[in-house]
DNA sequence: GCAAGGTC
């Protein structure tokens, strides 16, 4: 018998190869260079001991258009809406690669589908029955298998290929709703909004593009959004009590200054008689309430996502998303670290993280600490779990040492992975934590100090500061009386909240459900390229701020007043993400999904029709504001 | 020439 494997990518057709040949695996070349055929044995628990080939595709092969009848120019763009939809691969390589599919099939009994256990990667599975059909007839959805694995641990992957199940049909259907409603929407919008923009507005040059796409405009109004509130914002007058108190009898004693457990209030008179009544009252004396020492610590971060290494690396490094996600993608090619683009956060159980541990020995830099968690006893720690798991990829972590990368951005990114996953290994960082409460009048103020007792993971991880504060409390009891040495009113400004960052514009992305690991720096890319918005450096951080081009397309499309849907908000794409979950678990379907949000997305594009006036007039103050 | 999602 005779079976045939296909992965979403070489690396794992690769490893899972190696796994069930047990290392006596031949390599053939197929017309792609990153496509390998992997020939080996197996003994399947279902099938016996069969020949199997393995090989790959490379994401999606295919995707869907309009026919040629409608294409830009050829048709109104509202009649996409009512548009029939064609299949079609990727262009050439795709093309090449779904070939490679369909003779490998030609005389193979079985098919095995080893795409990410994802969403994605079931549709994937799909793609690639489709083209397996193409050369043996014996292959559907029905009859095809499909491996469940969440990593590439042995003997994980071993019950993957002894336990296979169908693919999800109602998964494929999901993201096939997903594919068309983008389509169509982005497709529409785009042609009709570059239609008459492009003639009415004078700084747009031949070629230019205004596009919509479901994440694009979320992604941009995020960035509009803190713009106008940062423009908005009135600086509030704010006051508050500021008193610094001495132990009574310490001679030279240092004075310690305490803040207003009310922190702040905005009514000066009322902090003018607050202020009157404890001078009165308690005159320059005030009372111990409290001092309590507590036991405090500094958690040793969880285990690497792709949005986590993105916010970071633009964090610690100012590097932009994309950067980081491109350095770690070629760290991944060149068998440094482990797939990049992951949800999950915590280490399977079964993982022998140890085993990567040692492999950072020799490093001049933090070899010694990776000994040390293997060798000293105690000194290794389980790495805490998060919530998230994409069930395709275990969470970022280096595979094999390097200390000659060339190219700095590789090199940061290299090391910020290691130190990452060696801190997350180890034990959090541990402290003490003092405070003093003292009753002055009728109000209440403190101080708190803290004292650092081990680094434990912070001597690795040394992106993040966390340091004994060398303010002095003194020692005094509960009920003691203190002096005040110093008692006074303060005043302040609201400030304005900051602009935006790359960081905070990805985790705004991650929590609205605004694309994927994978897509997420594409999308900034994307509206940057655009010219909706611009990357600036103000005051040595890297900010966002929106175009009056992007400006005046959010404030369009939001006085235009849209029924049930604003374009420019996360809401819709949230709603969509819903639904396609609704149609995975079947409670929906296909076509009731693609009915109800193309219905809004109609009403929204007649209405924009209708108000081409409106947009053009918004994109002309913006600029004239700007 | 348009989207978003995979991956090289």
């Amino acid at each position: 018998m005779k079976v045939l494997c296909v992965a979403e990518k070489n690396s794992i057709s690769k490893s899972v190869s190696h796994t069930l040949g047990g290392g006596r695996v031949t390599t053939r070349n197929s017309s792609i260079t990153f496509v390998k055929n992997y020939d080996f044995t197996f003994e399947f628990s279902n099938w016996g001991r069969c020949d199997v080939t393995m090989t790959c595709v490379a994401g999606h092969i295919t995707g869907v258009d309009f026919p040629s009848d409608y294409r830009w120019g050829r048709c109104d763009p509202g009649a996409l809406y009512h548009a029939p939809l064609q299949v079609q691969a990727n262009g050439t390589n795709a093309q090449k690669i779904a070939d490679n599919i369909k003779k490998e099939a030609r005389n193979a009994n079985y098919l095995m589908i080893w795409t990410d256990c994802d969403r994605e990667g079931e549709y994937i599975g799909w793609e690639i029955v489709q083209e397996a059909a193409k050369g043996n007839r014996n292959f559907t959805v029905d009859t095809a298998f499909r491996a469940q694995f969440a990593h590439l641990e042995r003997n994980h992957v071993l019950h993957a290929a002894h336990n296979p199940v169908r693919l999800d049909k109602n998964a494929i259907d999901a993201v096939r709703t997903r594919m068309e409603i983008d389509l169509i929407t982005g497709s529409s919008f785009t042609r009709f909004l570059t239609g008459f923009m492009k003639n009415a507005i004078h700084y747009l040059k031949d070629g230019d593009i205004i596009s919509y796409g479901g994440c694009q405009f979320p992604t941009l109004g995020f960035v509009v959004d803190r713009y106008k509130r940062t423009k908005r914002f009135v600086p509030e007058d704010f006051w508050h009590i500021d008193i610094s108190i001495k132990k009574i009898g310490a001679g030279h004693s240092k004075k310690t200054d305490l803040v207003w457990e009310r922190g702040r209030l905005f009514d000066k008179l009322a902090v003018l008689c607050l202020y009157q009544n404890c001078v009165n009252k308690d005159n320059d004396r005030a009372r111990v309430q409290s001092l309590q020492t507590k036991p405090t610590s500094n958690w040793a971060p969880l285990p690497l996502t792709t949005v986590e290494l993105q916010k970071d690396c633009s964090r610690f490094f100012r590097m932009s998303a994309k950067d980081a996600l491109d350095a770690a993608e070629k760290l991944y090619q060149s068998g440094f670290v482990s797939y990049p683009r992951t949800e999950t956060d915590s280490f399977p159980a079964a993982m022998d993280l140890k085993h990567f541990i040692q492999k950072q020995t020799p490093s001049d830099a933090w070899g010694q600490y990776a000994n040390d968690l293997i060798n000293v006893p105690g000194k290794f720690r389980q790495p805490r779990g998060g919530r998230h798991d994409d069930k395709a990829h275990p969470p970022i972590h280096p595979v094999a040492f390097t200390a000659n990368l060339s190219n700095p951005t590789q090199a940061k990114v290299y090391e910020y992975i290691v130190r990452r996953f060696l801190a997350c290994c180890s034990h959090d960082a541990t402290g003490s934590q003092t405070t003093l409460k003292v009753k002055w009048g009728t109000e209440s103020f403190f101080t708190s100090g803290l004292m650092v007792k081990e680094l434990n993971y912070l001597e690795v991880y040394t992106y993040r500061h966390w340091s004994s504060s060398n303010r002095e409390i003194p020692a005094v009891e509960p009920g003691e009386e203190v002096k005040i040495s110093k008692a006074g009113i303060g005043s302040g400004k609201t400030a304005p909240p900051p602009k935006l960052t790359e960081t905070e514009l990805i985790a705004l992305m991650d929590r609205n459900g605004i694309g994927t690991d994978a897509t997420i720096a594409e999308h900034i890319e994307k509206i940057i390229a655009r010219n909706y918005i611009t990357k600036s450096k103000e005051r040595g951080t890297t900010v966002l701020n929106p175009t009056s081009l992007g400006y005046g397309l959010v404030e369009g499309f939001s006085q235009i007043g849209f029924d049930s849907i604003s374009l420019t908000k996360p809401f819709l794409r949230k709603k969509l993400e819903d639904k396609l979950k609704m149609i995975c678990d079947g409670s929906a379907t296909k076509p009731q999904v693609c009915q109800e949000i193309l219905d809004m997305y109609r009403e929204a594009f007649a209405l924009a029709n209708q108000n081409k006036r409106l947009i053009l007039q918004c994109c002309e103050d913006a600029e004239r504001n700007a």
